[in-house]
DNA sequence: CGATTATAGATAGTTATAGTATCCGTTATG
DNA sequence: CATAACGGATACTATAACTATCTATAATCG
Protein backbone atom coordinates (compact mmCIF):
# COMPACT_ATOMS: atom_id res chain seq x y z
CA UNK A 1 0.00 0.00 0.00
CA UNK A 2 1.40 3.25 -1.00
CA UNK A 3 0.74 6.81 0.38
CA UNK A 4 -1.91 7.54 -1.66
CA UNK A 5 -4.25 3.96 -0.95
CA UNK A 6 -3.47 4.79 2.29
CA UNK A 7 -4.72 8.23 2.30
CA UNK A 8 -7.86 6.90 0.61
CA UNK A 9 -8.22 4.01 2.69
CA UNK A 10 -8.24 6.53 6.21
CA UNK A 11 -9.78 9.38 4.64
CA UNK A 12 -7.07 11.32 6.40
CA UNK A 13 -5.15 13.55 3.32
CA UNK A 14 -1.60 12.61 2.71
CA UNK A 15 0.15 15.93 3.69
CA UNK A 16 -1.74 15.58 7.12
CA UNK A 17 -0.38 11.69 7.11
CA UNK A 18 3.48 13.32 6.28
CA UNK A 19 3.09 15.02 9.59
CA UNK A 20 2.03 12.27 11.59
CA UNK A 21 5.01 10.27 10.19
CA UNK A 22 7.54 13.19 10.54
CA UNK A 23 5.80 13.68 14.61
CA UNK A 24 6.17 9.84 15.02
CA UNK A 25 2.54 9.17 15.75
CA UNK A 26 2.81 6.87 12.64
CA UNK A 27 5.81 4.69 12.21
CA UNK A 28 7.10 4.87 9.27
CA UNK A 29 6.68 2.30 6.47
CA UNK A 30 8.68 -0.57 5.05
CA UNK A 31 11.68 1.14 2.85
CA UNK A 32 11.70 -0.61 -0.27
CA UNK A 33 13.91 2.01 -1.70
CA UNK A 34 15.21 4.87 -0.49
CA UNK A 35 12.69 7.22 -1.48
CA UNK A 36 9.51 4.32 -1.56
CA UNK A 37 7.75 2.75 1.65
CA UNK A 38 5.06 0.67 1.74
CA UNK A 39 1.98 0.51 4.79
CA UNK A 40 -0.13 -1.85 5.92
CA UNK A 41 -3.28 -2.05 6.93
CA UNK A 42 -1.69 -1.65 10.76
CA UNK A 43 -1.36 2.19 9.53
CA UNK A 44 -4.86 2.55 8.24
CA UNK A 45 -5.57 1.46 12.07
CA UNK A 46 -3.40 3.56 13.25
CA UNK A 47 -4.43 6.58 11.79
CA UNK A 48 -7.77 5.59 12.76
CA UNK A 49 -7.01 5.76 16.33
CA UNK A 50 -5.09 8.93 15.65
CA UNK A 51 -8.23 10.55 14.44
CA UNK A 52 -10.32 9.71 17.29
CA UNK A 53 -8.27 10.76 19.85
CA UNK A 54 -7.86 14.12 18.34
CA UNK A 55 -10.81 14.46 16.83
CA UNK A 56 -13.34 12.84 19.27
CA UNK A 57 -11.06 13.05 22.31
CA UNK A 58 -9.99 16.60 21.16
CA UNK A 59 -6.17 15.58 22.60
CA UNK A 60 -3.62 17.50 20.62
CA UNK A 61 -1.49 15.44 18.10
CA UNK A 62 1.68 15.95 20.91
CA UNK A 63 -0.89 14.51 23.69
CA UNK A 64 -1.84 12.08 21.23
CA UNK A 65 2.02 10.79 20.53
CA UNK A 66 2.43 10.34 24.09
CA UNK A 67 -0.34 7.93 24.46
CA UNK A 68 0.83 6.37 21.86
CA UNK A 69 4.13 5.71 22.91
CA UNK A 70 2.54 4.29 25.82
CA UNK A 71 0.29 1.49 23.85
CA UNK A 72 3.46 0.70 21.99
CA UNK A 73 5.68 0.44 24.96
CA UNK A 74 6.08 -2.19 27.62
CA UNK A 75 5.08 -0.08 30.04
CA UNK A 76 3.18 -1.02 33.48
CA UNK A 77 -0.38 -0.44 32.87
CA UNK A 78 -1.02 1.47 35.65
CA UNK A 79 1.32 3.57 33.98
CA UNK A 80 -0.22 3.53 30.92
CA UNK A 81 -3.49 4.70 33.09
CA UNK A 82 -1.46 7.57 34.37
CA UNK A 83 -0.36 8.90 31.12
CA UNK A 84 -3.57 8.09 29.31
CA UNK A 85 -4.93 10.48 32.21
CA UNK A 86 -2.64 13.23 32.09
CA UNK A 87 -2.83 13.66 28.26
CA UNK A 88 -6.78 13.65 27.70
CA UNK A 89 -6.89 16.10 30.92
CA UNK A 90 -5.66 19.65 30.36
CA UNK A 91 -3.45 21.40 32.94
CA UNK A 92 -2.78 18.50 36.06
CA UNK A 93 -0.31 20.14 38.09
CA UNK A 94 -1.96 20.88 41.71
CA UNK A 95 0.63 24.39 41.62
CA UNK A 96 -1.94 26.93 42.38
CA UNK A 97 -4.03 24.89 44.46
CA UNK A 98 -4.53 26.31 48.03
CA UNK A 99 -4.92 23.73 50.99
CA UNK A 100 -8.55 24.58 51.02
CA UNK A 101 -9.05 23.76 47.86
CA UNK A 102 -7.64 20.18 48.15
CA UNK A 103 -9.57 19.73 51.38
CA UNK A 104 -13.00 20.57 49.66
CA UNK A 105 -12.03 18.25 46.77
CA UNK A 106 -10.69 15.65 49.38
CA UNK A 107 -14.19 16.22 51.11
CA UNK A 108 -15.54 14.87 48.09
CA UNK A 109 -13.44 12.03 47.42
CA UNK A 110 -14.05 10.73 51.14
CA UNK A 111 -14.44 7.17 50.99
CA UNK A 112 -12.12 6.79 47.72
CA UNK A 113 -8.74 6.01 47.72
CA UNK A 114 -6.95 8.58 45.40
CA UNK A 115 -3.22 10.47 45.15
CA UNK A 116 -2.29 13.38 43.54
CA UNK A 117 -2.86 13.51 39.70
CA UNK A 118 -5.52 14.55 37.40
CA UNK A 119 -8.24 12.69 39.70
CA UNK A 120 -7.64 14.93 42.79
CA UNK A 121 -6.41 17.81 41.15
CA UNK A 122 -9.24 18.32 38.56
CA UNK A 123 -11.58 17.75 41.29
CA UNK A 124 -9.99 20.26 43.00
CA UNK A 125 -9.79 22.45 40.26
CA UNK A 126 -13.83 22.35 39.16
CA UNK A 127 -15.00 22.45 42.64
CA UNK A 128 -13.01 26.37 42.98
CA UNK A 129 -14.32 27.04 39.99
CA UNK A 130 -17.69 26.20 40.83
CA UNK A 131 -17.13 28.38 44.40
CA UNK A 132 -15.87 31.23 42.32
CA UNK A 133 -18.33 31.47 40.17
CA UNK A 134 -20.77 31.79 42.64
CA UNK A 135 -22.28 28.30 41.92
CA UNK A 136 -22.22 26.36 45.75
CA UNK A 137 -23.51 22.75 44.56
CA UNK A 138 -25.52 21.17 47.75
CA UNK A 139 -24.77 17.96 49.15
CA UNK A 140 -27.67 16.14 47.48
CA UNK A 141 -25.73 17.17 43.96
CA UNK A 142 -22.24 16.41 45.07
CA UNK A 143 -23.83 12.86 46.49
CA UNK A 144 -25.40 11.85 43.14
CA UNK A 145 -22.28 13.01 40.76
CA UNK A 146 -19.79 10.49 43.69
CA UNK A 147 -22.28 7.58 43.46
CA UNK A 148 -22.67 7.96 39.47
CA UNK A 149 -18.23 8.37 39.55
CA UNK A 150 -18.15 5.11 41.50
CA UNK A 151 -20.53 3.22 39.15
CA UNK A 152 -18.37 4.06 36.39
CA UNK A 153 -14.88 4.03 37.47
CA UNK A 154 -16.14 0.39 38.97
CA UNK A 155 -17.59 -0.25 35.26
CA UNK A 156 -14.29 1.00 33.85
CA UNK A 157 -12.20 -1.79 35.66
CA UNK A 158 -14.05 -4.30 35.01
CA UNK A 159 -13.95 -3.72 31.41
CA UNK A 160 -10.41 -3.37 31.28
CA UNK A 161 -10.08 -6.57 33.69
CA UNK A 162 -11.86 -8.65 30.78
CA UNK A 163 -9.25 -7.57 27.70
CA UNK A 164 -6.94 -10.24 27.25
CA UNK A 165 -3.06 -9.28 27.07
CA UNK A 166 -1.39 -6.37 28.06
CA UNK A 167 -1.80 -4.57 24.15
CA UNK A 168 -5.81 -4.94 24.76
CA UNK A 169 -5.79 -3.93 28.20
CA UNK A 170 -4.07 -0.68 27.16
CA UNK A 171 -5.41 0.01 23.86
CA UNK A 172 -8.71 -0.13 26.30
CA UNK A 173 -7.32 2.11 29.00
CA UNK A 174 -6.40 4.70 26.34
CA UNK A 175 -8.95 4.54 24.14
CA UNK A 176 -11.47 4.20 26.84
CA UNK A 177 -10.22 7.18 29.01
CA UNK A 178 -10.63 9.44 25.59
CA UNK A 179 -13.90 8.59 24.20
CA UNK A 180 -15.06 7.58 27.84
CA UNK A 181 -14.97 11.20 29.47
CA UNK A 182 -16.68 12.24 25.14
CA UNK A 183 -19.50 9.67 25.82
CA UNK A 184 -19.81 10.45 29.15
CA UNK A 185 -20.30 14.05 28.38
CA UNK A 186 -23.31 13.38 25.25
CA UNK A 187 -25.14 11.36 28.11
CA UNK A 188 -25.06 13.51 30.48
CA UNK A 189 -26.75 16.10 27.84
CA UNK A 190 -29.13 13.52 27.01
CA UNK A 191 -29.91 12.92 30.50
CA UNK A 192 -30.18 16.49 31.13
CA UNK A 193 -32.33 17.03 28.47
CA UNK A 194 -34.93 13.86 29.21
CA UNK A 195 -35.40 14.96 33.19
CA UNK A 196 -35.63 18.76 31.79
CA UNK A 197 -38.47 18.04 29.28
CA UNK A 198 -40.05 15.29 31.22
CA UNK A 199 -40.49 17.62 34.46
CA UNK A 200 -41.08 21.15 32.44
CA UNK A 201 -43.37 19.53 29.78
CA UNK A 202 -41.66 21.03 26.96
CA UNK A 203 -38.50 20.42 24.73
CA UNK A 204 -35.23 21.16 26.36
CA UNK A 205 -32.96 22.00 23.18
CA UNK A 206 -35.62 23.63 20.94
CA UNK A 207 -33.79 24.98 17.97
CA UNK A 208 -31.57 27.61 19.62
CA UNK A 209 -30.33 30.74 17.49
CA UNK B 1 -13.09 51.29 39.65
CA UNK B 2 -10.40 51.54 36.61
CA UNK B 3 -9.06 49.47 34.22
CA UNK B 4 -5.73 48.98 36.25
CA UNK B 5 -8.23 48.03 39.52
CA UNK B 6 -9.93 46.01 37.08
CA UNK B 7 -6.56 44.29 36.22
CA UNK B 8 -5.46 43.86 40.19
CA UNK B 9 -8.97 42.58 41.37
CA UNK B 10 -9.38 39.55 38.45
CA UNK B 11 -5.82 38.67 38.05
CA UNK B 12 -6.81 39.01 34.48
CA UNK B 13 -3.93 41.25 32.31
CA UNK B 14 -5.00 44.71 31.11
CA UNK B 15 -4.23 44.16 27.29
CA UNK B 16 -6.76 40.29 28.20
CA UNK B 17 -9.32 42.78 29.55
CA UNK B 18 -9.64 45.23 26.73
CA UNK B 19 -9.18 42.20 24.39
CA UNK B 20 -12.70 41.02 26.18
CA UNK B 21 -14.30 44.08 25.57
CA UNK B 22 -13.11 44.54 22.52
CA UNK B 23 -15.08 41.17 21.65
CA UNK B 24 -17.93 41.95 23.87
CA UNK B 25 -17.46 39.68 26.50
CA UNK B 26 -17.28 42.01 28.94
CA UNK B 27 -19.58 45.10 28.89
CA UNK B 28 -18.10 48.75 28.63
CA UNK B 29 -17.52 50.32 31.84
CA UNK B 30 -19.47 53.49 32.70
CA UNK B 31 -18.76 56.28 30.38
CA UNK B 32 -17.59 59.32 32.52
CA UNK B 33 -15.81 60.95 29.85
CA UNK B 34 -14.80 60.43 26.37
CA UNK B 35 -12.10 58.24 26.98
CA UNK B 36 -12.29 57.33 30.91
CA UNK B 37 -14.94 54.50 32.16
CA UNK B 38 -15.41 53.16 34.93
CA UNK B 39 -15.77 49.42 36.40
CA UNK B 40 -17.84 47.91 39.14
CA UNK B 41 -17.56 44.70 40.97
CA UNK B 42 -20.14 43.33 38.30
CA UNK B 43 -17.20 42.95 36.07
CA UNK B 44 -14.85 41.37 38.85
CA UNK B 45 -17.81 38.59 38.51
CA UNK B 46 -17.70 38.47 34.89
CA UNK B 47 -14.41 38.34 34.55
CA UNK B 48 -14.28 34.98 37.06
CA UNK B 49 -16.81 33.60 34.36
CA UNK B 50 -15.38 34.20 31.53
CA UNK B 51 -12.34 33.02 32.64
CA UNK B 52 -13.68 29.56 34.47
CA UNK B 53 -15.33 28.80 30.68
CA UNK B 54 -12.22 29.79 28.90
CA UNK B 55 -9.90 28.42 31.19
CA UNK B 56 -11.79 25.06 32.94
CA UNK B 57 -14.57 24.80 30.43
CA UNK B 58 -11.90 24.61 27.65
CA UNK B 59 -14.47 26.96 25.79
CA UNK B 60 -13.27 29.66 22.99
CA UNK B 61 -13.70 32.93 23.43
CA UNK B 62 -16.23 32.98 20.86
CA UNK B 63 -18.13 30.15 22.67
CA UNK B 64 -18.14 31.90 26.06
CA UNK B 65 -19.38 34.74 24.04
CA UNK B 66 -22.37 33.27 23.00
CA UNK B 67 -23.33 31.41 26.38
CA UNK B 68 -22.61 34.49 28.14
CA UNK B 69 -25.55 35.87 25.83
CA UNK B 70 -27.57 33.57 26.88
CA UNK B 71 -27.26 34.36 30.07
CA UNK B 72 -27.35 37.90 30.00
CA UNK B 73 -30.67 37.20 27.41
CA UNK B 74 -34.15 36.89 28.22
CA UNK B 75 -33.90 33.62 26.49
CA UNK B 76 -35.97 30.87 27.21
CA UNK B 77 -34.25 28.66 29.91
CA UNK B 78 -34.43 25.39 27.80
CA UNK B 79 -32.82 27.58 25.13
CA UNK B 80 -30.06 28.73 27.30
CA UNK B 81 -29.41 25.01 28.63
CA UNK B 82 -29.00 24.00 24.25
CA UNK B 83 -26.75 26.63 23.51
CA UNK B 84 -24.86 26.10 26.55
CA UNK B 85 -24.34 22.15 26.10
CA UNK B 86 -23.50 23.25 21.54
CA UNK B 87 -20.81 25.40 23.03
CA UNK B 88 -19.69 23.11 25.73
CA UNK B 89 -19.66 20.20 22.92
CA UNK B 90 -17.22 19.97 20.16
CA UNK B 91 -19.17 19.73 16.47
CA UNK B 92 -22.44 19.10 17.15
CA UNK B 93 -23.91 18.63 13.35
CA UNK B 94 -25.29 15.04 12.61
CA UNK B 95 -24.52 15.19 8.88
CA UNK B 96 -22.09 12.66 9.25
CA UNK B 97 -23.56 10.00 11.24
CA UNK B 98 -25.29 6.94 9.26
CA UNK B 99 -28.64 5.66 10.56
CA UNK B 100 -26.55 2.80 12.16
CA UNK B 101 -24.85 5.09 14.36
CA UNK B 102 -27.76 6.51 15.16
CA UNK B 103 -29.96 3.31 15.90
CA UNK B 104 -26.62 2.13 18.03
CA UNK B 105 -26.96 5.59 19.77
CA UNK B 106 -30.58 5.39 20.74
CA UNK B 107 -30.23 1.68 21.71
CA UNK B 108 -28.18 2.88 24.54
CA UNK B 109 -30.33 6.03 25.17
CA UNK B 110 -33.73 3.36 25.55
CA UNK B 111 -35.40 4.72 28.59
CA UNK B 112 -34.61 8.41 27.82
CA UNK B 113 -36.57 10.54 25.77
CA UNK B 114 -34.34 13.22 23.68
CA UNK B 115 -33.73 14.86 20.67
CA UNK B 116 -31.69 15.60 17.64
CA UNK B 117 -29.27 17.69 19.62
CA UNK B 118 -25.35 17.10 21.54
CA UNK B 119 -26.74 14.40 23.38
CA UNK B 120 -27.80 12.00 20.72
CA UNK B 121 -25.08 13.23 18.36
CA UNK B 122 -22.78 13.11 20.72
CA UNK B 123 -23.51 9.50 21.96
CA UNK B 124 -23.75 8.30 18.44
CA UNK B 125 -20.35 9.71 17.57
CA UNK B 126 -18.34 8.18 20.96
CA UNK B 127 -19.97 5.01 19.99
CA UNK B 128 -18.71 4.65 16.50
CA UNK B 129 -15.37 6.02 17.70
CA UNK B 130 -15.36 3.15 20.31
CA UNK B 131 -16.60 0.54 17.27
CA UNK B 132 -13.61 2.06 15.28
CA UNK B 133 -11.46 1.35 17.67
CA UNK B 134 -12.13 -1.75 18.01
CA UNK B 135 -13.58 -1.35 21.71
CA UNK B 136 -16.76 -3.14 21.77
CA UNK B 137 -18.41 -2.12 24.94
CA UNK B 138 -20.25 -5.01 26.73
CA UNK B 139 -23.65 -4.46 28.14
CA UNK B 140 -22.56 -4.63 31.42
CA UNK B 141 -19.92 -1.48 31.11
CA UNK B 142 -23.05 0.23 28.80
CA UNK B 143 -25.48 0.26 31.65
CA UNK B 144 -23.35 1.41 34.09
CA UNK B 145 -22.41 4.37 32.05
CA UNK B 146 -26.12 5.07 31.32
CA UNK B 147 -27.35 4.45 35.29
CA UNK B 148 -24.75 7.05 35.95
CA UNK B 149 -26.02 9.55 33.40
CA UNK B 150 -29.36 9.25 34.64
CA UNK B 151 -28.38 10.20 38.21
CA UNK B 152 -26.41 12.62 37.28
CA UNK B 153 -28.72 14.31 34.81
CA UNK B 154 -31.55 14.23 37.14
CA UNK B 155 -29.24 15.74 40.01
CA UNK B 156 -28.46 18.51 37.42
CA UNK B 157 -32.11 19.43 36.73
CA UNK B 158 -32.69 19.06 40.35
CA UNK B 159 -30.15 21.75 41.19
CA UNK B 160 -31.23 23.94 38.53
CA UNK B 161 -34.62 23.57 39.77
CA UNK B 162 -33.49 25.09 43.68
CA UNK B 163 -32.41 28.17 42.32
CA UNK B 164 -34.53 31.11 42.79
CA UNK B 165 -34.91 33.56 39.51
CA UNK B 166 -34.48 33.35 35.76
CA UNK B 167 -30.81 34.62 35.82
CA UNK B 168 -29.89 32.40 38.78
CA UNK B 169 -31.49 29.81 36.70
CA UNK B 170 -29.78 30.73 33.71
CA UNK B 171 -26.14 30.59 34.96
CA UNK B 172 -26.47 27.82 37.12
CA UNK B 173 -27.31 26.23 33.85
CA UNK B 174 -24.25 27.70 31.93
CA UNK B 175 -21.93 27.51 35.04
CA UNK B 176 -23.08 23.55 35.53
CA UNK B 177 -22.74 22.50 31.82
CA UNK B 178 -18.85 23.65 31.54
CA UNK B 179 -18.07 22.94 34.94
CA UNK B 180 -20.03 19.54 35.51
CA UNK B 181 -18.02 18.11 32.40
CA UNK B 182 -14.70 19.15 34.06
CA UNK B 183 -15.70 17.74 37.29
CA UNK B 184 -17.05 14.41 36.14
CA UNK B 185 -14.27 13.79 34.18
CA UNK B 186 -12.14 14.34 36.90
CA UNK B 187 -14.48 11.99 39.21
CA UNK B 188 -14.09 9.37 36.83
CA UNK B 189 -9.98 9.84 37.01
CA UNK B 190 -10.59 9.86 41.06
CA UNK B 191 -12.75 6.54 40.51
CA UNK B 192 -10.98 4.80 38.44
CA UNK B 193 -8.09 5.08 40.71
CA UNK B 194 -9.75 3.83 43.25
CA UNK B 195 -10.76 0.63 42.08
CA UNK B 196 -7.72 0.28 40.01
CA UNK B 197 -5.65 0.54 43.44
CA UNK B 198 -8.41 -1.51 45.26
CA UNK B 199 -8.31 -4.33 43.05
CA UNK B 200 -4.43 -4.49 41.86
CA UNK B 201 -3.04 -3.85 44.98
CA UNK B 202 -0.88 -1.34 43.50
CA UNK B 203 -1.23 2.56 42.99
CA UNK B 204 -2.86 3.25 39.34
CA UNK B 205 -1.04 6.30 38.94
CA UNK B 206 2.50 6.33 40.35
CA UNK B 207 4.44 8.95 38.91
CA UNK B 208 4.57 8.43 35.29
CA UNK B 209 7.85 9.11 32.80
C1' DC C 1 11.67 2.56 -24.08
C1' DG C 2 10.42 6.93 -22.73
C1' DA C 3 6.95 10.22 -21.09
C1' DT C 4 4.08 10.89 -17.35
C1' DT C 5 2.81 10.41 -12.81
C1' DA C 6 3.65 9.27 -7.97
C1' DT C 7 6.69 9.03 -4.13
C1' DA C 8 9.52 10.26 0.25
C1' DG C 9 11.23 13.75 2.61
C1' DA C 10 12.41 18.49 3.47
C1' DT C 11 11.06 23.22 3.74
C1' DA C 12 8.05 26.81 3.68
C1' DG C 13 3.50 28.84 3.86
C1' DT C 14 -1.35 29.21 5.71
C1' DT C 15 -5.06 29.76 8.93
C1' DA C 16 -7.13 30.41 13.35
C1' DT C 17 -6.94 31.56 18.08
C1' DA C 18 -5.51 33.97 22.17
C1' DG C 19 -3.02 36.92 23.98
C1' DT C 20 0.54 40.88 24.12
C1' DA C 21 2.72 45.38 22.87
C1' DT C 22 2.77 49.88 21.23
C1' DC C 23 0.71 54.15 19.89
C1' DC C 24 -2.33 57.98 20.36
C1' DG C 25 -4.56 61.97 22.23
C1' DT C 26 -6.96 62.75 26.59
C1' DT C 27 -7.68 62.86 31.54
C1' DA C 28 -6.58 62.22 36.29
C1' DT C 29 -3.41 63.05 40.05
C1' DG C 30 0.23 64.70 43.05
C1' DC D 1 1.84 71.88 35.56
C1' DA D 2 4.25 67.58 34.97
C1' DT D 3 3.81 62.84 35.09
C1' DA D 4 1.40 58.89 35.12
C1' DA D 5 -2.71 56.29 33.75
C1' DC D 6 -6.56 55.89 30.71
C1' DG D 7 -9.52 54.18 26.64
C1' DG D 8 -9.27 52.73 22.19
C1' DA D 9 -7.20 51.42 17.89
C1' DT D 10 -3.68 48.93 15.54
C1' DA D 11 -0.10 45.90 15.09
C1' DC D 12 2.54 42.26 16.60
C1' DT D 13 3.71 37.42 18.61
C1' DA D 14 3.14 32.52 19.69
C1' DT D 15 1.27 28.24 18.97
C1' DA D 16 -1.06 24.51 16.79
C1' DA D 17 -2.50 21.89 12.99
C1' DC D 18 -2.51 21.61 8.62
C1' DT D 19 -1.37 22.51 3.60
C1' DA D 20 1.55 23.54 -0.42
C1' DT D 21 5.64 23.42 -2.92
C1' DC D 22 10.01 21.61 -4.20
C1' DT D 23 13.51 18.03 -5.52
C1' DA D 24 15.33 13.93 -6.97
C1' DT D 25 14.05 9.30 -7.58
C1' DA D 26 11.03 5.42 -8.69
C1' DA D 27 6.89 3.29 -10.67
C1' DT D 28 3.74 2.87 -14.48
C1' DC D 29 1.73 2.72 -18.92
C1' DG D 30 1.16 3.23 -23.88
Amino acid sequence: MKISQLSAASGVSQPTIKLYLREGLLPPGAKTHANQATYSEAHVRRLGIIRTLTQVGGLSVASAKTVLDAIDSELPLNWTFGLAQRAASPDVDGTDLSDADLARADDFLAGLTYHDGPGRFGVAKALRAMADAGLEADGAWRESYRKAAEIIGEADIDLIDRREGRLAKAETVVIGTVLGDALLAALRRAAQEHFSSQRYLSRSTETAP
